[in-house]
This record gives structure tokens, sequence and C-alpha cells, in this order.
DNA sequence: GTTAATCCCATTGACCCCCATAAAAACCCA
DNA sequence: TGGGTTTTTATGGGGGTCAATGGGATTAAC
């Protein structure tokens, strides 16, 4: 399974495009659908990525959740799972150019405080794009955090 | 599977039209049907939306299950099935015009609060439609209720 | 004949395709 | 192994296409 490591830091150009690292490109390239998705972190001032198949397998624990086995009972009684629905509302879909890259949607850049570079930040089966100092003073923080936890000899 | 993802604002025009987000569009090209099905959402102040095709599905769902039960005077005395009854009562087939908008009708625009903006929100397997500040006010809460139950909700 | 619905056309601005270039990485072969 | 060559990647920009919107005109309803 390849997976999304390390991390990159791009431009975005005056079109507001920026392209996505071709390491994470190829990983995503086994995709129905030559993009990626992508919503607003609920925890960190971030974007969160991934690829449409993820988003697919998702759609389709609702639909095996539901009684009958089909979706007939969201649709006419609405939301029953307001996990599910409230991400469908707030994902964008974000196809790549024939060059790699992406539109990040205002509203997500300015989620993120991303302006003019982009971080792409691999996170194993996921990534996020960050700004990049934000990015930068996360890691800090989340290594000393470490730091301490490892000196302390505390184990887990 | 396509889905309808995101959430589009368009406005609405003196003649109460409005434009059906083109992704949306697409995602209901397949249908029998130019245009869209629509209802009142029974739990929301929003407007439920899905393709002609489901509903088809729905009817003839409804029918082979009568005839497995053999039930025929479900079908006779016209009961059995209040839910399928009523959303078929209450819905509304609305054809696209030959540049994709729709018109509301105007009982389903005050059901949902709807004036001069309309925010089309994609659902996965379905899509609503809700006058943009209640939407906000309603995804809101919801991403509220998610950071409770993803996480401790810390915020950093 | 008046009102309402719908078609047709126009406009604008965003999006996306295509091409170009420079730098970096991968490759190759002595 | 090292130097030259090829390929890929990141980036920049021109221009065509399509989506969203507005308004006039034609048809339909009563």
């Amino acid at each position: 399974m390849t997976a999304f490591l390390s991390t990159y830091v791009n431009k975005i150009d005056r079109k507001k495009r920026v392209s996505v690292p071709a390491p994470f490109r190829s990983a995503l390239s086994g995709s129905s659908f030559a993009g990626l998705i992508v919503y607003p972190s609920l925890r960190e001032t971030a974007i969160e990525a991934f690829s449409r198949d993820v988003l697919d397998r998702l759609n389709s624990r609702r639909m095996s959740r539901s009684l009958e086995g089909d979706d007939f009972e969201q649709i006419l009684l609405g939301g029953g799972d307001g996990l599910i629905d409230a991400v469908m509302a707030m994902v964008h879909e974000l196809p790549f150019d024939p060059e790699g890259r992406i539109v990040l949607p205002s509203a997500l850049a300015a989620h993120a405080g991303i302006t003019d570079r982009a971080a792409f930040v691999g996170r194993g089966n996921r990534f996020q794009i960050w700004a990049p100092d934000a990015f930068q003073a996360h890691q800090d923080e989340a290594i000393e955090a470490l730091r301490r936890r490892v000196g302390n000899g505390d184990g887990e």
C-alpha cells in the first residue's frame, strides 16, 4: 500500500494554482478520479486531503448500515448520519490539471492561513496542506511534546 | 458512483430562477428526466432533492415488496406504506431550463426560508437546498457536535 | 387581454487546456 | 564512479470554453 510520506513546500502562482508533489500524485493514481478530496480540518489550521476512493468507502459504509442495504431511508427522512452528511457538505473535489496542479478554494486557503506557499504534509494514509510557517510551529510543538514524553522514561 | 459533494450558493433572479450547480447537473444527467425531484425535508428547514431515477426505484421497490408478501390489499387499500405515499404526494418535479436553472415553487421556498439566494448542499447520495444563513448555522452546529464526538475539542 | 411561464440570446468572469522554460532528478555508459 | 544526457517536475502565462446570470421575446394559460 502506497502511503503519503514526508513534507513538500510548493509555490502558489497568481492563478491560485499549486503543484501537488509528484510522490503524492502517484499515491493517488489508483483512484477512480484524477484529483483529490479536501476539507478543512476540525482540530487544526490545516486542510485534510485524501483520495476519492476513501470518500466512496465512507458513503458505502452509510448505505450498508441502513436497514435494507440501500439508501432510501436517508433520502426519505433526511440525514440519518450527522457525520457523513456534514462531511459531504464541506468536502471539495479538486481535479488535477494536466500538470498535476490543483486550485485551492479561497475559503479553504483562508481557513489554513495559506497565501503564497503551501506545505504538503504526509500523514500515512492521508495528507494535510498547511501554511508553511504555521506547520513549522505546529511541528516544533509536537516534537517538543514527544521529547518530554520520551525523556522522562514513562514509556507509553 | 457519482455523488453530490460540496456546497454551492447561487443567486435567485427576479423571475425566481436559480442555476443548479453544474457538478450536480452532471450527476443527475443519467436520469430519464432532465430535472430533479424535490420535497420539503421533514426534519429540517430545507428542501430535499434527488434524481427522477431514484424516485422510480423507490416505487418499484415498494411494488416488488408488495408482490412478495402477496398482499395486494396494500395496493388496493392504499395503506401499508404511509411514508412512501406521503412522499409521493408532496414531491415536485422541477425541469431544467436550457441553461440548467429551475424555478422553486413558492411553498417550498417558504418552507426553507429561501428568498434571494439558495445553498445547494451535497449529501453524497442526494442533496439539499437551504437558505444560506440557515444552512451556515446548521452546519456550524453539526461541526461542533463532530468536534465533541471525534476529538477532545481542544482546538489546537 | 392580461398574466405567467419558458425559450432564446447576450455578457462577464472563472475555470481549464495547451504550450513554454528552468531546474532537478534519474539514467546511462564508458 | 563520474560526467554527460535524458526525463520528470515545478512553475509561468495565453487564450479558449463553459458556467452563472440577466433580460427581452415568444408562447401558453385563463
